[in-house]
RNA sequence: UCCUCCUUAGCUCAGUUGGUCAGAGCAUCUGACUGUUAAUCAGAGGGUCGCUGGUUCAAGUCCAGCAGGGGGAGCCA
């Protein structure tokens, strides 16, 4: 059979062509049938959709046909016939059949029935040909493309970041270290540390946290810069929102203020949404059925985010919000500390019931980069949160005064000597900036409506786990 | 890292106050069936009940420790 030329599923479901000869090639999801006529469930990974493949008994070798089980991939010729059954419109009547891969019933893991999730991570390496995994691999794929659409209609320009880096200053969290010394006779110092200067880069390196020190630096010269790549913590977080390796978008813009940066992450999360309706409808209904929440809600909070605005307030008129709420919390509320979980999904899905954006939060509580406001209290930070899935934005407008920005870096005890360049770009042209990041797998997360984000990544990795 | 729950056949799970408790459904294998839709029907095989130790005449069943996992919390994206 010719190895060059098929037909993909996902066209032939919409053809009309009736009577053609064609070539489908895909794993068998399911085969059922009789003493006289088989039937073969095709999935070529195009869309969630099988296609029907009939294959007349007589027609075939008999072991050839016994070979054709749940998990093999098959090669099909045959014509493409309306369907004499129901539950599909187009079938194929196979005229011959090449096995490429055979799968052993006894030991291949799928079966045509739900596994539960947590086996389903246990063999991540064949879950991409479940229903539910290619649903999310190929909305993922759509979000990721999307993104790039988006910017790049907008005039941005995507700035490679670096993944490995010498500055622990983002202070996001732990880091993992990248080295090349011998990690069993390592060369010391007289104090007994390490000595990182006999190292590969000269100096103690690690993986990024962020890339937005960096995409600063693009944007103090392009001026609409994002980056979308990888992005590594080290910390101990055993929860269904966390990630030890995970990607993220961000976008930074010369020129911006807090309002236009809330702007864009508006119009940017209403996009991706309504790209996703647009483009993924068959994976977002079969979602939209079989999603955990089982509420068949999921296109329903889509299209609401699409059509409805954004709640902005502040930090303080959240505080007074949840003061009055007559809520009891676990953890008190009180102007100065950090809205714990609890608080935020009250605000989110109680109190307005559409996704929040929060701005004007007390600076002790915030990173050193932010633009503090008059009040000498507070910065312009914003943080969009979500239903169901909480933060999925943080961002701020960036403090391009150099001396204001000297101040926190000394109050932080952050080293002048490892942002010297960062600095930099205030001593030199500075220019009033601002960004945010968005965690894209959170982002698949309320997409797909899937509610553990390890199995919104293909490989998860997280404390423990770095299998595959 | 803290709190809490879980770990019994390939998978999903039952196993009441410790004493025929080693089970069911699905999958697999064998057979039947002229078009099925996670096909159906009949029969068969399959488990040192997470690991280690303890209490007891007797432990999936009680206790302790360890490992892995789920949910919640913290950290954050």
């Amino acid at each position: 059979m010719e190895h060059t030329r098929r037909n993909k599923i996902v066209d032939l479901l919409k053809s009309k062509d009736f009577g053609s000869e064609v070539i489908v090639k895909g794993w068998v999801r399911a085969k059922r049938g009789s003493k006289y006529v088989n039937f073969i469930a095709l999935n070529d990974g195009s869309v969630i959709h099988h296609l029907q493949v009939v294959a007349e008994v007589a027609n075939f070798d008999e072991n050839l046909l016994k070979s054709v089980t749940n998990g093999s991939c098959i090669a099909v010729k045959g014509i493409l016939v309306e369907s004499k059954g129901q539950g599909q419109s187009v079938e194929i009547q196979a005229r011959h059949i090449e096995i490429y891969g055979t799968a052993d019933q006894e030991t291949y893991p799928l079966q045509t029935k739900e596994h539960g999730w947590e086996f389903l991570r246990g063999i991540a390496h064949l879950r991409p040909r479940t229903n539910t995994f290619g649903a999310v691999l190929r909305i993922r794929h759509a979000m990721s493309f999307a993104i790039h659409k988006y910017f790049n209609d907008h005039g941005f320009y995507y700035i490679h970041t670096p993944i490995i880096t010498g500055s622990d200053a983002e202070g996001a969290g732990a880091m993992f270290r990248v080295t090349t010394l011998d990690d069993k006779n390592p060369p010391l110092l007289p104090d007994g540390h390490v000595d990182y200067a006999q190292d590969f880069f000269g100096k103690e390196t690690n993986l990024t946290v962020s890339g937005q020190l960096e995409a600063e630096l693009g944007a103090m010269a392009l001026s609409l810069v994002y980056t979308f790549g990888p992005t590594f913590r080290a910390e101990n977080s055993n929860t269904p929102r966390h990630l030890a390796e995970f990607w993220m978008i961000e976008p930074e813009m010369a020129f911006y203020d807090i309002v236009d940066d809330m702007d864009l992450a508006e119009d940017f999360l209403k996009y991706l949404m309504q790209y996703a309706l647009d483009h993924c409808h068959d994976d977002l209904e079969f979602l939209n059925k079989v999603n955990e929440m089982q509420d068949n809600e999921l296109i329903d909070r889509l299209k609401q985010v699409v059509g409805g605005t954004f709640e902005r307030l502040t930090y303080t008129e959240a505080i007074e919000i949840l003061k009055a709420s007559g809520q009891t919390w676990e953890y008190p509320v009180d102007w100065g500390t950090d809205l714990q979980a609890e608080h935020e999904r009250y605000l989110v899905e109680k109190h307005f019931g559409k996704p929040v954006i929060l701005t004007g939060y007390p600076k002790d509580i915030k990173a050193f980069y932010m633009k503090m406001n008059e009040d000498g209290k507070t910065v312009r930070a914003m943080d969009v949160l979500f239903p169901k899935i909480g933060e999925i934005i943080g961002g701020s407008q960036r403090e391009e005064n150099l001396d204001a920005l000297l101040g926190r870096i000394h109050e932080m005890n952050i080293p002048e000597k490892d942002v010297w360049w960062y600095l930099d770009t205030r001593k030199f042209g500075t220019a009033p900036h601002a960004g945010f990041g968005l965690g894209f797998e959170r982002l698949i997360l309320f997409v797909t409506g899937m509610s553990n984000i390890r199995d919104v990544i293909p490989f998860p990795r997280t404390p423990k786990n770095a299998e595959f």
